[in-house]
DNA sequence: CTGTTAGCGCATTCAC
DNA sequence: GTGAATGCGCTAACAG
């Protein structure tokens, strides 16, 4: 049986009041003293402060919740070390969820082990969620933020790139370099993002005077997956001298398919990847990419739950980080 | 102020007693009649049960905390997603916490965030604990349980795979392949896991008569980099045909190193990994691996904690994995 | 079947 | 400075 602050106080002689404010550093409300004999009780019976507890008479928490998606892709590590480092600064912790792949019933659990207990706050890292459980999420009544993910209708809270200008950097970067026949692959059509995404390279193409294909864009999940399954649709005799991986999962999908229909990167085709997590330079060759700054949502996510009133939908920078799998064009003519 | 069940009570006209009892399914005793009620009632006041009451006074919690580092290598959702698995078989829900990589504060944090409030049980995946922090989990007097790590002296609760077996199966995979000069890199020799691992290649390496010379194993913590500067040392002009990754990152390392050296994979060096996860098949060439089963680490965790008496420690099984990075030699003699 | 009582571990008035 | 008393939201006897 763990003790409690009532076995200190017997110990130390003293009540309970005075023990939790020692515990609590209330300073000058008790006597050095004092304070010296309920130190020594709490060691001498390895006292664990129940902070449930705790929690549960002052009504306030200091855990913040992350629930992710165990997608494909793999940049949430980078979100959570934000959210860590911005957590702890300001003494708050943090635990995460796994609410499972657009598994409405994973999502649910995930909500529920965090809502049924006293957290201060929930993000929620690129996970779209089921219609039911938004709802369970707002009528919970506490602070959340989406991260890595953006809405269109509904007025909700979140923190993300600008799609639309990841999808025209992405674009602009390879018209650059020459290329004129350019492919989008794996990106989804069914959320705001991916929407977002496919018009910012559409006017990326427009403004170059090009109208794609409508076989340019291939969609798709941004998973591993997606992005072989588009390659496979351009073909080994495709047109296109580009591709707009829309994640870098996907873009390494594209990559390997490429190669699997003989076609070598970047000399047969350029290949850009949407996010720029680690993935990218572990490949051969290390993949060019549209870089988002997923550790600085992370920071801006905890800003926005600490912060009283919800800030209007904010936005991350992001940036074009050049390496191995983009070729420049000869004979272009711009 | 959210509702509580006196709320409801008042609402439905019952005492807090009943409410409570509908509300935990605690069938057979209460009324059809009563339930409608109740329910109703709860469903009006958009009622949100504060589980931390409830676990304060029965004392038992239904969350499992699994702690992870974050490391470099990228095992730890597979881990996860068996331990999901199998907690949500058990109505359990699990809450994960990021201890960094190898930093005692952070380690610290994470774990006094699960210690203080009730969870009913902690798994530390491949998380080396600083001494000061194991005896706060120790003292905490809550079942844990180490998973893909394991100790040599202390007498710790762990499931992990057979790391003398990795080594030995790794390395005999390439002796079948003729291969006589075999490196290993990146392994670390600070702790269990690694010497095991070093001891399983010195001792497969032995029965085929080989004595490994100093340079062909290269210390290191697993990372990319690790590989590396492994196959760095190694140099272009190696005499090794084929070197041991001492996980995916590692191998991913020398590979991509070996490249850069100017060796072709697996035409001039055959490169195998352990671990398996999925990295090993998005390079190129992909990797021939020793797998673990890290979904069932997960799974046996679980039920390591559930379990009254603490088993001995357990070990899950691995497989040889073959892709491309291992060629076979000619003019072996085996 | 249902209400009353008590108490989980802690923080916080309010007296002294 | 310190203690006694109260209650956070909930469950568990114990009566009826």
């Amino acid at each position: 049986m763990a003790a409690t602050i009532k076995d200190i106080a017997k110990l130390a002689g003293v009540s309970t009041a005075t023990v939790s404010r020692v515990l609590a550093h209330k300073t000058a409300f008790f006597s050095a003293a004092t304070a010296q004999k309920v130190q020594a009780a709490a060691a001498t019976l390895g006292y664990q402060k129940n902070t449930a507890a705790a929690e549960l008479v002052t009504r306030q928490s200091h855990v913040i919740a992350a629930v992710v998606n165990s997608t494909k892709t793999n940049f949430a590590s980078q979100i959570i070390e934000g959210i860590q480092a911005e957590a702890h600064r300001h003494d708050l912790n943090v635990i995460i969820l796994y609410a499972g792949d657009a598994d409405a019933e994973q999502q649910r659990r995930a909500l529920m082990t965090v809502i049924e207990r006293p957290v201060m706050g929930i993000l929620l890292l690129s996970v779209d969620l089921a219609a039911e459980n938004l709802t369970l999420l707002q009528q919970s009544q506490l602070p959340y933020c989406f991260l890595s993910i953006s809405f269109d209708g509904e007025r909700l809270p979140y923190i993300t790139s600008d799609d639309w200008q990841v999808g025209y950097l992405a674009t602009q970067a390879l018209l650059d370099q020459g290329h004129r026949r350019i492919g989008l692959a794996g990106v989804d059509s069914d959320f705001h993002t991916g929407r977002l995404r496919v018009l910012g390279y559409t006017q990326a193409l427009k403004n170059a005077g090009i109208t794609a294909a409508p076989d340019w864009i291939q969609l798709g999940n941004y998973s591993y997956a997606a992005g072989q399954t588009a390659m496979r649709a351009y073909g080994a005799k495709t047109s296109l001298t580009a591709v707009v991986g829309a994640s870098d999962m996907a873009a390494i999908g594209v990559m390997n398919q490429a190669r699997d229909l003989g076609l070598a990167v970047p000399t047969d085709l350029s290949i850009i990847a949407i996010d720029g997590t680690e993935l990218c330079s572990l490949v051969q060759p290390s993949l060019t990419s549209v870089s988002q700054n997923f550790y600085e949502m992370g920071i801006a996510g905890v800003q926005q739950l600490r912060a009283k009133e919800a800030l209007p939908q904010k936005i991350t920078p992001i940036q074009l980080v050049n390496r191995q799998s983009v070729r420049r064009l000869n004979g272009d003519r711009k």
